[in-house]
DNA sequence: GGTAAATATGCAAACGTTTCCATAATTAAA
DNA sequence: TTTAATTATGGAAACGTTTGCATATTTACC
């Protein structure tokens, strides 16, 4: 076999090439203050003339970092998730990261896998959004526990040492309640996702919290809970509209559920806003494209990847130990309102 | 200063724990055929017990190959990006590979930047959709000419030792015309992104050649060239629908476009698709919830990202030389006709 | 002219893994 | 029983970079 010699050149390579030592070029390449001007130039010129490039892995190895921060989240190619993802990577980058994503499919097991596996490429920091099953996060310990930075966005857990940053959801709950109690509402079908996730807890204790603050029931059958998929939403939806008395009104946490269920209210000869109104959550685009375009509750996922980019790098800079009583960053949700409830009205 | 010992633990401190070589722990923990079960078992126990963690930069470094993948496109959060980089993200994971990712927003000095990130950072492969301004591409010869496997998809260069991903991009741009001209479009706008883009070249050239086949004019004032934003769609259509004649269709090369138009036809007071046909590109999840529902050119994103995810893994693996001479793969495209082109006809 | 500081460079070890090449132990073949 | 093959393990170097420490040179100040 013909060993094909290295790749590129190196620092090595370099030094002989100048007859200089191979410290001397590596503190020139990256302009220590004790190298003169000139070897700096000769250093660099040789360096560009031999086509060197940085390995990394060498580098990372030495200094046991990897300039690396991972990403773990379920599924990138859902709206909000892809506008956090796109915040991340490039908050991330200009910090002079890299970052690493995997994505999970809503797979425990996969996420499980995936830890283990940034773990082991030694991530200098680590970002995560859980899957909708989390619920012991004892696999994300090798990072809690060897001090690597750890923030969680939007899926969080309740209480473990991590910087968490989450959308302000029982708010949302409680705002999206009172805007249908306020337009009149009484029958309001909620449409949850499983209440395993933190986020659908909170929404729906926030939207609990309104109905009883105006006494209003909030009947069994009013209730569902499952993960919110198209054909999920589907066959909800089916229900609802299969026999009367309709509700008048409809919140689902998230958008392509209220989608849907305008679609089927619309197909059941409802007026919108008129006979239902129709509530989502996310301000997925489609929301305003929709006709009566969907009131929703904006969630800014820019800010949200801002905020966990931002709180990844300085836990790396300040190299902070993470705590137990470590606060949540909370970002704020904002309703939306547009036709599907009935717009917004003269004076509010 | 205190010295933190090592992070977690090594081969050697396991070696060191079972009184035998590092070599044989090395081995053992992969499973090498001529390690005895026996030791296996001690092995991978002590392991286990000492909470050990494979270091994926020292063995990197060793091996000189790092495992991961480099994947640089222009943004994450277009759904049609998003699309592919979910699918190129899962088929890459599956292969045992990460995936770094980087954002370029667009721009080619960035492109550069993150071309030479990546090839520090020792990818072994990279798979890349080009800005739209990017026309030269020597920045990428650093892996061509290190025979490190190079995918483009989407936006690719027309003549470059890699192997090239693309939609069949005349074809849609041939379907979409032929479709609209069958169903009795005369004057028909065409808004395009820059020429200067693979892409909307086979799109423009499509267009042209069906218009040509069936001997119809194509003025100047019908032809509109820049960057597919949010704010272009909108001066451009206020140029269109602000004198008459009014074009009986709009032919556009991105949803986000088609879907302005159709607003701004409404405002007009056109009746869509009796006044005037609206045709998109991407087939984004808002054309079909847009009333009317949106014709749009289907391009199978998921399809293009898994081909292109396999096309690097492959590479990899065969250690395949890029030749200049390499068939590019292209995926199909499917025009998916909805009511803004009159929808599906009787017999069609 | 002597000492001290500042400036500039080199030596060598270390980061943690893998693998080529020995060697030792066991089994099979002759 | 010797030789050959097989099975199991160890030694040591190498991947390419960085950095603490040492040393050499220059400049500055008494």
């Amino acid at each position: 076999m013909i060993s094909k010699k290295n790749t590129g050149n190196t620092i090595v390579d370099i030094a002989r090439a100048l007859d200089i030592s191979p410290s001397t070029v590596s503190r020139a390449l990256k302009d220590h203050p004790y190298i003169s001007q000139a070897t700096k130039d000769r250093v660099k010129k040789q360096a560009a003339k031999m086509g060197y490039r940085h390995n990394a892995l060498a580098a990372g190895l030495r200094n046991r970092k990897s300039n690396t921060i991972g990403l773990i989240c379920p599924r990138i190619s859902m709206y909000f998730q892809s506008s956090i993802v796109t915040a991340i990577q490039r908050k991330v980058q200009e910090a002079g990261y890299s970052l690493v994503i995997c994505q999970t499919n809503d797979s425990y097991e996969i996420e499980k896998q995936v830890v283990n596996a940034l773990y082991a490429s030694r991530v200098e920091g680590l970002i995560a959004s859980c899957t909708l099953h989390t619920e012991d996060f004892s696999h994300f310990d090798i990072f809690s526990k060897s001090g690597i930075p750890l923030v969680f966005y939007d899926r969080v857990p309740r209480s473990y040492p991590a910087q968490v940053i989450r959308g302000d959801d029982y708010r949302g709950g409680t705002e999206g309640a009172e805007h249908l109690i306020s337009r009149g509402c009484k029958q309001i079908v909620y449409i949850s996702g499983p209440l395993t996730c933190n986020l659908y807890q909170d929404r729906y204790a926030g939207f609990k919290d309104a109905l009883q603050r105006h006494k209003l029931p909030l009947p069994k059958k009013n209730l569902f809970f499952h993960e919110l998929t198209l054909e999920n939403a589907r066959r909800t939806c089916e229900r609802i509209f299969s026999k009367k008395p309709w509700p008048d009104a409809i919140f689902a946490t998230n958008d392509t559920t209220a989608i849907v269920a305008e679609q089927y209210a619309r197909e059941a000869g409802l007026k919108i806003p008129g006979d239902i109104k129709i509530l989502g959550y996310s301000n997925d685009p489609r929301t305003e494209i929709i006709d009566p375009a969907l009131t929703s509750v904006e969630q800014f996922p820019a800010v949200m990847g801002e905020k966990a980019a931002d709180a990844v790098v300085e836990l790396i800079r300040k190299k902070t130990q993470l705590k137990k009583t470590m606060p949540p960053i909370i970002t704020p949700v904002e309703l939306v309102v547009r036709a599907s409830t009935g717009g917004r009205m003269a004076g509010s």
